[in-house]
Formats: structure tokens, C-alpha cells, sequence
RNA sequence: GCCCCCAUAGUCUAGAGGCCUAGGACGCCACCCUUUCAAGGUGGAGAUCGCGGGUUCGAAUCCCGCUGGGGGUACCA
């Protein structure tokens, strides 16, 4: 297979969400497509109708584009493909490679208890496999649509070679013969997929390990057609963070969209999915560019691997702190605040006041934000012309007496009535001197002065958070908490007295 | 039950016979910085390399068995 183009497919049924499991197995095989020069490929296996789920290719394609995962073909739709697989199937049975089956549901279901019962592997009995012309036709004459079942050798093994496993034996007498063509006539996965990656020119089959049970047979199909083989490459699964099982919808954010919507960055949710049973050296960080150049298939850890939330939430964190640029993290942002109402369209536009107030805004919360979504609750003071409302007793630290508190705020006032807010250091200077005289630690008089700006006891730092607020503001919210204080002894003293 | 895959700290991993007194990261703890919260800095706890046999002068690395975990066992993918 050397000198052949490498061309690879992602292929999602439509039965839900992408998740991050289907979204790491897309990046792996994007990944190789990219660093090959390849081709990806999007195709959508909808052969089941009944597990069909209106909406889902459309959330799809917005996950692999909100990924950055672009493909070169496709979607192609498997449903928009029937008659190729039913010419495919009719090929096979056409040279005693499948056959018409006309059991029922219900005698397949009570051969299979029969066969639990008497404590064999359940599986096809094979009672059509050997069907008189004349036993047949007796069927056709009741009607019956029958499935196409593949003959599967009795004896012998097969091997399967993985990338990442070597090659896997499986005994023929263990495997059954499987449905390749349903009675509704859609073909399941086994026909479908081994018929459209031969068709396709795909060169590395890369799906979920789930498939390694049924690899066999899809060794034996594309034999039976005298395809060559691909290289088969079975990705590990992804468990639970607790390991119990794969991952899934049930174990929390799991959905590509639901880490969009809560303020994730792509190429964090990529860098560390990339790092899910894949890994170079002690390098972490890698940027897209890095991956596609280091990124290797045959070096994935075929052991499967948990998913954990908590490192996911640190890497976001890192390429908000770290990697990206201000301006970029500022426009990220602005959708969020928008959507809060918290600023105007104007924002949008990198050459108005607005958006550069956004910036600095934003610049105070690079070293503090998780995730995008957290810019609305941690910076929405900025944007209003008061606080949020706020009990009169935050206003005052442990161990601190309201009165001095009261006096702090009031000479604080002044002294910020006559100072620069461009000048923080000035600012601080002049705060410390008089939390000095006054006899309090530096804390118990810039915790009531935070809280009095912001409504809230974490916040930025004092004296930026001060200074991008301005003088206005910060004056007229001392005063609302003033007031608030004033009222909150007076208050105190008639109930102690 | 049967078949298949996997196996280094709580988690993700480095390691392809001697470089390992097993490295990095997340998480956890402590200290430093400090006006809160983060971020950052320094240090720490945490792995008899699942267990038992081999092979070898020498094994986390190779072989076998066991155990554990995971996957599959559909006219689902």
C-alpha cells in the first residue's frame, strides 16, 4: 500500500450528538489525513432508521467545523446508496458468498434462548444457509421479504491485522452468519461500510475498538468480493472518569456543542483529546500545526483511557492564560457579554471605545478565566452603571469593626476624589498610607473599598479593577455603600443598645 | 457463559533489556508571592512498573499462566 494516496473517512450514525469520543476518533483520522497529505473524508452511516435522530447530521457538521476538522469529501449519505449495496449483496449471493434467510424475529429470538439455556454461544442456527430451490421458493410464495445473511467458513480462523494490535486470530466455528442486507432493504454496517470504503479508495479503516469483534467478518466480506485489505486500525475506547464503561451522554458533558456553549476553546478541547491515548515525549502543548506534524497512528496507546473532566478544564484554562493573544480572547468574549446584554453591537467592531473597554475589561480576567462563559458573572459589574445588590455586612471583614470600616470608605473617598485613576501605583501608595494611620492591615481596608466597586469579594486586582472603572463610578458606588454601611450601625447599635 | 482487546502513581502518560535510585502532566498537600480570587514560583506525598512463573549476567521492557478492567455477543452502529 506504499505509494497510494492515504485516504481516510469519518463515519458518525446520525443518532445523536458528536460526542467527544466520536470527536477524538475524527481528530486521529483527520490528524493522519493531514500529516500524509491525505484525504478526509465525512460519511454518514444512516442505515438504521429507527435509531435516526432528526437534527444530528446538522450537529455534526458544526462540531467537526467548530473543531476545525475540515474535510475533503462528503457528507456522503449512505441511505442516498441502497441500490449499491443491494447490487453488492445479490453479487454475493450470486456466488454463494450470502444467502436469503427467511427466519423470523421470533424464532431467532427463541433459538438464541435455546441456545442460552443449553449454555452455547448464541448465534444464527444457519437454518437457511442450505434451502432447496423448492423450500425457497415455498417461502417467496408466503411472502416473506428474507434478509441476506454471509456465509462465515465453519472452520479454520481468520486474522484480522490491526495497526496497533498485530494481527488478531478469531475460529471461523465461533462466528455467525451475520445480516449484511435487512428485510426493509438498507444493508447494515458490515456490508454497508466494508462496500463504501473499498468504493472510496479508503487506505485506513480507524473506527471505534468496538469493532474488533466483527472485524472477522468484514476480513471475509471484503475477501469474498477480492478487495484488498485496508489497514485496519481499532482506536481505543474512551471510559467513564470512574472507568466504569465507555463514556457516555449519562456521565456529564459529553457532547462536542455542550463544551462550545460553555466557553471551551477548540483548540483546547483538541489538544487534549489529542493527548487521550496519544502522547510525544513530556510535550503537552502542542498547537494544530505541531500535531499534524508529530501525530503518528501506529504510536496511539491501544489501551483505552478515562476521560477526565478536570484536566480537560485545566487545558482550557491554560490556552486562555497562556496561549492565546488578548485581542483573540477579547473577541471570543464579546458573544458571551452580547448574549447577556451586558454590551452593544458596537463591541463587535475592534475599532470602537467599546470593544477597547472590553479589552481592558478582559485584560483583568486572562489570568482568572476557566472558560469563556465565565467572563458574564466575573466582569458584569464593568459594564453597569451600579453593583448588584449586596448585604451591608460584606462591607466588613472578620476581626474589623464597622465603624472603622465606615471611616475607611469615608476618607477613602476623599482621597479618591482627588486622585489620578490612571495612576494605580498612586492609588495604592496613597490607600496603604491611610490604612496605616488608621490602624488596619492593608486587607481590611481594600476589602470593603472591592466590595463597595464591585459588589463582590473576589474580583481583579483592586487598583486596575479601580482605575478601568473609572472615578465616576468608583464615587458613586463608595457612596451607595456608605449609605448602606451607615444604615447597617445604626442599625446594629439600636439592636445592641 | 463464550470470544476478543488491554494492564506503569487517583487520572493521562514517558519508557521499545542495562541511561530507571521509573521521567512529565492533571489532581492533592505545603511554602513563597499577595489587597480577594486566580495565575506564577519552589518543594512534597503518591508506582513493590496488577500477581506468579520463566528467558537473560541483567526485565517495567521478551515468553507463559493467573487476576483485574474493558469491548463484543442484534434485521444497532
Amino acid at each position: 500500500m506504499t505509494g497510494t494516496r492515504v485516504r481516510v473517512r469519518f463515519a458518525p450514525s446520525p443518532t445523536g450528538d458528536l460526542h467527544v469520543g466520536g470527536a477524538r476518533s475524527a481528530l486521529f483520522t483527520w490528524l493522519f489525513a493531514r500529516h500524509h497529505g491525505g484525504d478526509f473524508i465525512l460519511r454518514i452511516e444512516d442505515t438504521d432508521r429507527r435509531r435516526y435522530v432528526e437534527g444530528s447530521v446538522e450537529g455534526i457538521v458544526e462540531s467537526l467545523k467548530w473543531l476545525g476538522l475540515e474535510w475533503d469529501e462528503g457528507p456522503i449519505f449512505q441511505s442516498q446508496r441502497l441500490e449499491i449495496y443491494r447490487e453488492h449483496a445479490e453479487r454475493l449471493v450470486a456466488q454463494g458468498d450470502a444467502y436469503p434467510c427467511y427466519c423470523t424475529p421470533e424464532r431467532l429470538e427463541q433459538v438464541r434462548a435455546e441456545q442460552r439455556a443449553r449454555g452455547e454461544p448464541p448465534g444464527y442456527d444457519r437454518r437457511c444457509r442450505n434451502l432447496t430451490p423448492a423450500e425457497r421458493a415455498e417461502f417467496e410464495a408466503q411472502g416473506i421479504t428474507p434478509v441476506i445473511r454471509f456465509k462465515m467458513p465453519e472452520a479454520g480462523t481468520t486474522v484480522v491485522p490491526d495497526l496497533l494490535r498485530g494481527n488478531i486470530t478469531f475460529e471461523n466455528r465461533l462466528l455467525e452468519d451475520a445480516v449484511i442486507l435487512k428485510s426493509d432493504g438498507f444493508p447494515t454496517y458490515h456490508l454497508a461500510a466494508m462496500v463504501d470504503d473499498h468504493l472510496m479508495g479508503i487506505t485506513h479503516v480507524t473506527r471505534g475498538e468496538e469493532w474488533l469483534p466483527s472485524a472477522p467478518l468484514h476480513v471475509r466480506i471484503i475477501q469474498a468480493f477480492g478487495w484488498e485489505l485496508p489497514t485496519f486500525v481499532h482506536l481505543p475506547v474512551i471510559l467513564r472518569p470512574d472507568g466504569k464503561g465507555k463514556l457516555s451522554k449519562r456521565d456529564g458533558a459529553v457532547g462536542v456543542l455542550e463544551y462550545q456553549r460553555a466557553g471551551y476553546l477548540p483548540e483546547a478541547v483538541i489538544n487534549y483529546l489529542a493527548l487521550l491515548g496519544w502522547s510525544y515525549g513530556d510535550q503537552e502543548i502542542f498547537t494544530r500545526e505541531e500535531l499534524i506534524q508529530l501525530f503518528d497512528l501506529k504510536e496511539i496507546n491501544p489501551s483505552p483511557a478515562r476521560f477526565s473532566f478536570d484536566k480537560l478544564a485545566w487545558m482550557n484554562q491554560y490556552y486562555i492564560n497562556h496561549i492565546i493573544s488578548l485581542e483573540d480572547l477579547t473577541v471570543r468574549c464579546i458573544p458571551y457579554l452580547r448574549e447577556a446584554g451586558l454590551v452593544p453591537a458596537a463591541a463587535e467592531d475592534p475599532t470602537t471605545p467599546e470593544h477597547v473597554y472590553v479589552r481592558e475589561v478582559v485584560a483583568l480576567l486572562k489570568d482568572r478565566l476557566k472558560t469563556l462563559a465565565e467572563v458574564v458573572e466575573l466582569t458584569s459589574f464593568f459594564f453597569t452603571e451600579g453593583t448588584e445588590e449586596y448585604p451591608a455586612d460584606l462591607l466588613v471583614p472578620r476581626k474589623t469593626e464597622p465603624a472603622s470600616v465606615l471611616e475607611g470608605l469615608d476618607r477613602t473617598r476623599e482621597i479618591l476624589a482627588g486622585a489620578d485613576f490612571e495612576d494605580e501605583a498612586g492609588m495604592e501608595a496613597a490607600l496603604r498610607a491611610l490604612a496605616d494611620e488608621l490602624g488596619l492591615k492593608a486587607g481590611q481596608l481594600f476589602m470593603p473599598i472591592r466590595v463597595a466597586a464591585t459588589g463582590r469579594t473576589v474580583s481583579p486586582g483592586l487598583f486596575e479593577t479601580l482605575r478601568v472603572l473609572g472615578k465616576e463610578r468608583t464615587l458613586a458606588r463608595l457612596d451607595v455603600a456608605r449609605d448602606k454601611l451607615r444604615a447597617y450601625v445604626a442599625e446594629q447599635s439600636s439592636a445592641a443598645g
